[in-house]
DNA sequence: TGTGACTGCCC
DNA sequence: ATTCTGC
DNA sequence: GCAGAATGGGCAGTCACA
């Protein structure tokens, strides 16, 4: 009898009503333990479909495989469909719940009450992922209608918990506390008697999955092949490595101490992380959430066949776009013109590239991981062909730091050249290569200030979004507007979410004043839940002022933040259009 | 045939 | 991307 | 400090529909 979706989804109730990671772990344990026939459905082993149900995937996303295409919006209409209450009754809902998989439960429950049908046959977890590949699978003219239709037919016949976690589902939002680590460790205990195997299994789990980043396969292949099967497993040509992140550090002061003394220090440039997977002329290129970005590239594709030197390779590297006329880095939002499929070859020339490679993760069928930075280093700088290049393959910028006025002069070097700052590595043996890991080996230098603008930006709170999830109930992100002197509007620039902390949600709560209409001299081309008469104002910092057409000044702030409330300003006194042109 | 709503993925 | 929060 | 969750600007692609 293999396992029903219900079951799955009454441990996940649990899961989610507990904060308490060790209670969380041993819930999810259970799933893993059922009777071994529950586990097997169709003859096939079903753990890597509980795995992404858990996920919220239906598959790793370098598989290439289609997306749902579908999300709030479309559920929300299908959900309306079927159980027949209007899409704005359930916009209504869905504002006060803040969850779209409890509105669908709330809704199922309320229809399941005034209806007498039995039940329909149970959906099992391969049904369940099933219908739901179909939803992804759907494409083409009138594929929106499928889509609902599908998920119209799955919401007729599961009960309300089961809608709950669709509804998730479909969003990506699981909201379970619980992901992808916990669930190894969790899993790691299935496999050990003790604390010290207990580890030991951790971190086999977490290297396979680091290397192989699909854990339905992880997690399948352990339990039907051994744990022996995962440690077996090493980078290769073709799966991608999870790549390794930086941690941030605000100050220049920290780093000498993080480090333990020297460290080496590299540019960090303003484009997208390219992951290189190189076998002769095979080419395969990986985005840093690994979806396979090979078709987008066909000049990078060109340069690393003729540029890079080994048979064999994983490299890890970042994209830039290049201003034709000058030569020079463009920016991240031009670079982005290059995210697409059509009118490739003639993007090649408005857009050309240039790729700047900063480690190497696998050289000729050997894993570097282990090498130390340095060593890494020294691979990447031999693996390029400075000749054939032409510059437009370079191993990026580097220097060792011994001290903090070394360090400040070579960041302000690295931002005079245009880039975003600093990336320090630490250069101790033990400075390996760890994929997926946000570890204090590496670390990101942005600013020497809060936020790289030159100057912080004093802005009204001139609407406010319902929040959803953890802030339920309270407000999820803020309208700011800046005065614009000429026509004395506020001009709508940003929204903000990032700064505001439960303190802050509360006291605003109280003290904005919300309206149903736009107030007069407020200007928005978006739309907010709620109004506010302007009187409150927050200190924002961000790193960029960007060119929006979504707002009417023309501009708006990449990664805007709260800084704090100035509740000692006044409207006339805020950041002014002309400010932040000026910033531009 | 053009446009707006929606979605996914870069940062 | 940034930031906050519970463990 | 880790892991998870909630949110930002802005790009292209797709589909529905006028």
């Amino acid at each position: 009898m293999p396992m029903l979706f219900m079951d799955l989804c009454k441990v996940l109730a649990r899961i989610e009503k507990t904060s308490k990671r060790l209670e969380m772990m041993s819930l999810f344990q259970e799933i893993f333990q059922s009777d071994p026939n529950e586990l097997v459905e169709d003859d096939e082993p079903i753990h890597d479909k509980l795995i992404y149900l858990c996920q919220g995937k239906l598959h790793p996303d370098w598989h290439g495989m289609p997306e749902l295409n579908m999300a709030k919006k479309m559920v929300l209409k299908a959900t309306a469909r079927a159980v027949g209450v209007s899409p704005s009754r359930i916009t209504e809902i869905l504002k006060k719940s803040g969850d779209l998989g409890n509105t669908m439960g709330y809704l199922k429950k309320k229809k399941q009450q005034s209806t007498l049908f039995g039940k329909e046959e149970p959906m099992t977890i391969t049904t369940t992922w099933n219908e739901l590949e179909r939803i992804a699978n759907a494409t083409g003219e009138n594929s929106q209608s499928k889509k609902m239709r599908i998920l119209s037919g799955i919401l007729a016949r599961c009960s309300p918990l089961e809608a709950k976690y669709i509804g998730r589902f479909i969003e990506s939002k699981m909201r379970l506390g619980m992901a992808d680590l916990t669930m190894i460790d969790a899993i790691s205990r299935i496999f050990a008697s003790d604390d010290e195997q207990q580890k030991e299994c951790k971190a086999i789990l977490e290297r396979g999955y680091n290397i192989y980043p699909d854990l339905g396969t992880i997690v399948k292949k352990a339990f039907i092949e051994g744990m022996k099967s995962i440690k077996q497993i090493s980078p290769v040509f073709g799966i991608p490595i999870r790549p390794m992140l930086a941690q941030r550090l605000e100050a220049s002061a920290g780093f000498i101490d993080k480090h333990g003394g020297s460290f080496a220090a590299e540019y960090k440039l303003d484009g997208e992380r390219l992951q290189i997977h190189k076998d002769g002329k095979d080419i395969i290129l990986f985005s840093r959430r690994l979806e396979n970005i090979t078709n987008q590239f066909p000049d990078a594709i060109r340069l690393i066949q003729d540029c890079i030197k080994p048979v064999q390779a994983i490299l890890d590297a970042e994209i830039v776009a290049i201003n034709p006329e000058t030569g020079k880095i463009d920016t991240f939002q031009v670079l982005m013109q290059r995210k697409r499929k059509h009118d490739i070859a003639a993007f090649m020339q408005e857009v050309p590239i240039r790729i700047y490679i900063f480690d190497a993760m696998m050289l000729d069928g050997r894993s570097l991981l282990e090498e130390p930075y340095l060593k890494r280093r020294e691979i990447v700088e031999n693996s390029i062909d400075d000749e054939k290049c032409d510059g437009n393959i370079v191993a990026v910028e580097q220097s060792i730091i011994n001290n903090h006025d070394e360090l400040i002069a070579f960041f302000e070097r690295a931002i005079m050249e245009g880039t975003e700052g600093l990336v320090t590595k630490s250069i101790a043996p033990d400075s390996t290569y760890q994929p997926g890991a946000r570890g204090w080996l590496w670390i990101k230098l942005k600013s020497l200030a809060d936020g790289k603008l030159p100057d912080t930006l004093d802005l009204a709170i001139i609407g406010v979004n319902w929040g959803e999830g953890r802030r339920a109930g309270r407000f999820g992100s803020f309208f700011l507007g800046a005065m614009n002197h000429e026509t004395g509007n506020l001009e709508m620039i940003t929204k903000v979410s990032s700064g505001i902390t439960d303190e802050l949600a509360d006291i605003l709560y109280n003290d904005l004043n919300t309206v149903e209409d736009i107030p007069p001299n407020v200007i928005s081309v978006e739309q907010p839940d709620k109004w506010v008469i302007p009187t409150m104002i927050v200190e924002i910092a961000g790193d960029q002022v960007t060119s929006s057409d979504g707002s009417t000044t023309g501009f708006s702030i990449r990664f805007p933040r709260i800084l704090r409330l100035r509740k000692d300003k006044k409207i006339e006194d805020i950041s002014t259009v002309d400010d932040i042109k000026q910033m531009a």
